[in-house]
DNA sequence: CCATATCGTGCAAAAACGTGCAGAGTCAAG
DNA sequence: CTTGACTCTGCACGTTTTTGCACGATATGG
């Protein structure tokens, strides 16, 4: 690979994803750190990008701005969205639930993909408004403001109406023996509905979430089907997972 | 995530929740509060944020804040949004159309008023959330991309359960014979019944709207109970409006 | 006043950095 | 064809930055 195509493809993973890692890019390209170092300086000196520790930013903030801002999610988040994306096959009714985690599998979301995604969270609908070939269906109910979903018995009532093929749930504590749960009692209530209309069930862990407990116990972990996990997580923290016949998937 | 975008990160926690918990952070990024803490303090000795014990929190109350939020709206609905928002009274349940002109309204409500918000808007939906005192009910159905609102059977049905003290509504144009209308047949049919649940119905107009008609005839102006104009329209061209028989407030 | 949470500092390990240098390859002059 | 100048790349080394942990100090809330 010549020198200036190097350079070239840097700046593509600057427009694509709004920041550069020298390490992980050394390792897609399979040369030395210190070879993207050199160009990550010279490019730096001519202007064309921000040198940080650890890599590079758009030099314009402008520039970088839209896609810098879909990544401003801490880095496990992303992960997850954009591997749990992958799962959903086109003209499948798909519910999200409401969270930064699943607001980032919306934003993954192939834009070619023709597929209906019911949402209890304006904030997930709000964001789906760019997407040209997904239809959106809003639950309604009283908005619990903690964390910007609807819920209550009006909500409860229109999810009984759906028949969805997958619901992408987000929770704040999974646990091998204590399973799925969550911090508010309404919101554990319509976790459930949403299962109970949907196929499958896959639950999307952060890190920091794997083997934690919430006060509202949402459901066992024989009711699910899948999990997708934040990448980098010890393999022998999901050991205790692999054996609850559903898939482990890490991003 | 690169340290310089961690502390971007930071920021922008700051400006949507208006506050930083470190420990939350650090769980959120699953890093050390050390880390955390260490990013807040420079961020502080940069004047960035303003460091207090717990956390941050922005280094001028509401000063960027009331900038950004005001500054995507044209003055004239602006102004109709924060006159219009003076006429809630406490403890009153207020329906909200979707537009960026009742989106200004509610966010012209005063902090301290207690009150019911219900709308079909996502987009208002979120935008309540900063607010302290107002409980908000989503109207749920099939979102309707272009104005990204709720339609359908499902919000008609939501809607006919309601009964609000108030409703202001957003048109496409207001016309002394042709009364008011809308582009969408669907959105057409939804202001109908937001008229129907609520007491009152009041219309919020801009200039451009005043004195047009669009394909879809939502009800005659004698159904309404009073207009709030934007300022600086002629006195004039709201004489043949001051005849019918409802309030026309100058904002 | 006490229990708890949070803070700041020092320290050590790890990661990233810059620099100098050597080997491999390229090119043009001899 | 050979030679020397030049460039590019990877490695080694010492330096700097970053990060997590331990400790004692300080603030908070009952």
């Amino acid at each position: 690979m010549l020198a200036s195509q190097r350079k070239e493809y840097l700046l593509g993973v600057l427009r694509e994803t709004g920041q550069i890692v020298a390490k992980s890019v050394s390792q897609e390209l399979g040369l030395s750190e210190d070879t993207i170092r050199r160009d990550l300086r010279e490019l730096a000196s001519e202007g064309r990008l921000q040198r940080v520790h650890g890599g590079a930013l758009p030099a314009s903030p402008a520039v970088g701005d839209f896609a810098a801002r879909q990544q401003l999610a801490p880095d496990g988040k992303v992960a997850i969205g954009r591997a749990a994306a992958k799962l959903v096959r086109p003209g499948q009714v798909v519910i999200l639930d409401g969270g930064t985690t699943t607001l980032q599998l919306a934003k993954h979301l192939p834009l070619d993909l023709k597929a209906t995604v019911v949402t209890h969270s304006p904030t997930i609908a709000v964001a789906l408004v760019e997407h040209p070939c997904v239809e959106v269906v809003l639950i309604g109910g009283r908005l619990f403001k903690h964390s910007v979903v609807a819920v209550g018995a009006a909500a409860i009532e229109a999810i009984a109406r759906i028949r969805a093929d997958v619901y992408f749930m987000g929770v704040t504590g999974i646990h091998p023996q204590a399973g799925l749960s969550t911090g508010d009692l309404e919101e554990a209530h319509i976790k459930r509905a949403l299962m109970a209309s949907a196929s499958e069930t896959y639950v999307l862990v952060s890190a920091e979430k794997l083997n934690a407990a919430s006060p509202y116990v949402i459901a066992a972990l024989t009711e699910i089907d899948g999990m997708i996990v934040a990448p980098g997580v010890a393999a022998k923290s999901l050991a205790a997972y692999e054996r609850k016949g559903f898939s482990v998937t890490r991003a």
